[in-house]
DNA sequence: GTAGGGTTAG
């Protein structure tokens, strides 16, 4: 129920010194009203009660009923108000621009921004974080890179919360150097600071930079990370397959009483799933009580990424009877599971289910999924033929034409080779890549003397591939191999040599597969052995990860599903890379399992 | 006075 705010309100202002004071009053207790405002009903009456008071031309009044509509969603009626507004200040526009931002309008707050610059009011370190916020959502660095010289210009450089929003800004836009020079200057960091730089590592690719700068957070300050910073640092360990660093995050966050956060619960499923623990996904994904479409994509991708594509679709299915409505990202993994399971036809039903069952068009990572699907069961020609069918800009096609290039290397078409490769070289995406498959494809067909004329042409063009790389963790050592590369490795030369025995016991059991990768049916399921899609295009040329029980990670061959011979010859090479590896502090371990370490350490 | 920053799936 309304306060009975102006009960004799008349009579209050007829008289002089008494007015001001009973004014006074009747205002604070309507800006209360106007802040607890939680429905639309509610909202209503206090606007009707501004009217009726005549308040309807004061800012500060209408700053606390714009707000109200702010909350309630309703930018549009926000907005009259707005309009309405006589003489707007400055925070009757960082209102606006903030509603808009809410509404999933980032552009409308920057037009706004440029609409009050353009007046007379001044903007204030609440409008620039505002603004910043604005660029941060679009990733647009230019005008990003304009609002932070406003932002000097003003003096406001030193806003500890100007400053986070530029680091996320810079971050979100894939500038993680200006990101950290912003972060460098701060001069008293606090905990929303140090996680947007945590984040802004973690989301460009720089998962082990995130890592040390969360040790240094627990070295040089006394808070105790919370679940924004818990989700990145996890996401962190996602991004490096950093199983035994995301199990101790894990802990940390069961210690912190985090564990019942959706957000970070979707992080640790992601983790485990990159880390080639379904099992543990799942039982975390079990734990949320309502997972909304975040943490179900996550299960599905994580499924399809593990070879699980039946598991996948069930998820989907459940997902969708739950009523819950799946998104682009969703028909990602979807599609992503068909591709790895074969299932060709399920996956073409889905791609025509996307638009007049769901809504959403498919866009050119869909594609890109079904020219993969097709690809890999043969029928090269309907994947070339959607390629082709495909308008696309040379950054987002370059995945698309990658994919068929790799895909047609492995069924030996020269043809579509050469048109896949065409493409990219002539865009200018993956150059030295495309030069090296499609010469490989020569090489698979016999035909020297177009290799030798390839690779004449790259030198010419001084065309040099990166090589390759993959990394392994054992405990918490990581090993980086390089594509051709064994001496990078200790012990290397033994490994590749097990690797090759176990390619023939392989062949003795009747593997099918190419020259690139192994696919090896019948898993047996007593050997809990799993296997991990985990950065698979980086691997398109070596090998990919086996995580065996027990913690240790070795490579193997791509796409390899394990047979009992087989789990025998891991066992070998995990005893070699079991003596390489030096227990640091065993401790760790036990404190992780009771429950009571500090981690301070350990990052 | 009223308005501002960081987290999850591809």
């Amino acid at each position: 129920m309304n306060k009975p705010l102006y009960r004799n309100l008349h009579f209050a202002l007829a008289s002089s010194s008494l007015s001001r004071q009973i004014k006074l009053s009747c205002f604070h207790t309507l800006a209360e009203q106007l802040q607890d405002c939680k429905d639309s009903v509610s909202l209503s009456s206090a606007h009707t009660t501004v009217l009726k008071l005549g308040l309807s031309n004061d800012t500060v009044t209408t700053n606390h009923l714009m707000n109200g509509y702010v909350r309630l969603q309703r930018i549009d009626d926000a907005h009259q108000l707005f309009d309405e507004m006589p003489q707007p200040n400055v925070v009757s526009w960082t209102s606006l621009m903030a509603g808009h931002i809410n509404a999933g309008q980032p552009k409308k707050a920057l037009w706004l921004f440029g609409s009050m610059v353009v007046g007379l009011v001044l903007p204030n370190a609440f409008t620039f974080a505002t603004v910043v916020k604005a660029c941060s959502i679009l990733a647009d660095l230019r005008t990003g890179k304009k609002v932070h010289a406003q932002v000097e210009v003003f003096g406001f450089g030193y806003d500890l919360v100007v400053c986070s929003s530029l680091i996320d800004m810079y971050g979100k836009s894939n500038d993680v150097g200006e990101a950290h020079r912003v972060f460098d200057l701060i001069p008293q960091r606090n905990i929303v600071s140090w996680t947007s730089m945590i984040t802004a590592y973690a989301q460009n690719g720089r998962g082990q930079d995130a890592l040390e700068l969360f040790r240094e957070f627990n070295y040089l300050t006394l808070d105790r990370p919370n679940h924004f910073m818990l989700a990145s640092v996890i996401n962190a360990c996602a991004s490096l397959g950093r199983l035994v660093t995301g199990k101790i995050t894990h802990g940390a966050v069961i210690r912190n009483g985090y564990d019942s956060n959706d957000v970070v619960a979707t992080a640790i499923v992601d983790m485990y799933a990159k880390c080639g623990c379904l099992d543990y996904s799942t039982k975390v994904f079990q734990k949320i009580h309502n997972p909304s479409v975040i943490p179900y994509t996550s299960m599905i991708v994580g499924a399809a990424k593990y070879g699980l594509g039946k598991l996948s679709l069930e998820l989907f299915e459940e997902m969708t009877e739950r009523g819950i409505s799946p998104n682009d990202v969703t028909f990602i993994g979807v599609l992503h599971a068909c591709s790895h399971s074969g299932l060709v036809d399920q996956g073409l039903e889905h791609l025509n289910s996307m638009h007049h069952k769901h809504g959403i068009v498919p866009d050119t990572k869909h594609y890109t999924c079904v020219v993969d699907m097709l690809g890999r069961t043969g029928r090269l020609d309907e994947a070339y033929n959607i390629a082709k069918s495909i308008q696309v800009k040379p950054d987002e096609g370059a995945l698309l034409w990658g994919t068929l290039l790799s895909t047609s290397r492995l069924h030996g078409r020269v043809d579509i080779a050469f048109e896949a490769s065409k493409w990219l070289i002539e865009s200018n995406q993956q150059v030295a890549a495309a030069y090296v498959i499609l010469s490989n494809t020569y090489a698979l067909a016999g035909r020297w003397e177009n290799v030798h004329s390839m690779r004449s042409e790259m030198k010419r063009n001084g065309v040099a591939k990166e090589p390759g790389c993959s990394w392994v963790e054992i405990k918490d050592c990581t090993y980086v191999f390089y594509a051709g590369d064994v001496s990078s490795c200790p012990r290397g030369s033994e490994v590749v040599s097990l690797l090759k025995e176990l390619e023939v016991r392989m062949k003795e059991r009747g593997y099918v597969g190419g020259s690139t990768g192994l696919v090896f049916v019948d898993v047996e399921e007593e050997t809990k052995v799993e296997m991990v899609g985990l950065h698979s295009e980086r691997l398109a040329l070596g090998f990919g990860l086996i995580s065996i029980p027990k913690g240790v990670t070795i490579r193997v061959m791509k796409n390899l599903r394990m047979c009992r011979d087989c789990h025998e010859a891991f066992k070998v090479i995990s005893d070699i890379v079991e003596r390489d590896f030096v227990v640091r502090d065993v401790n760790r371990f036990h404190h992780f399992k009771d429950g009571s370490c500090t981690c301070r350490d350990f990052w």
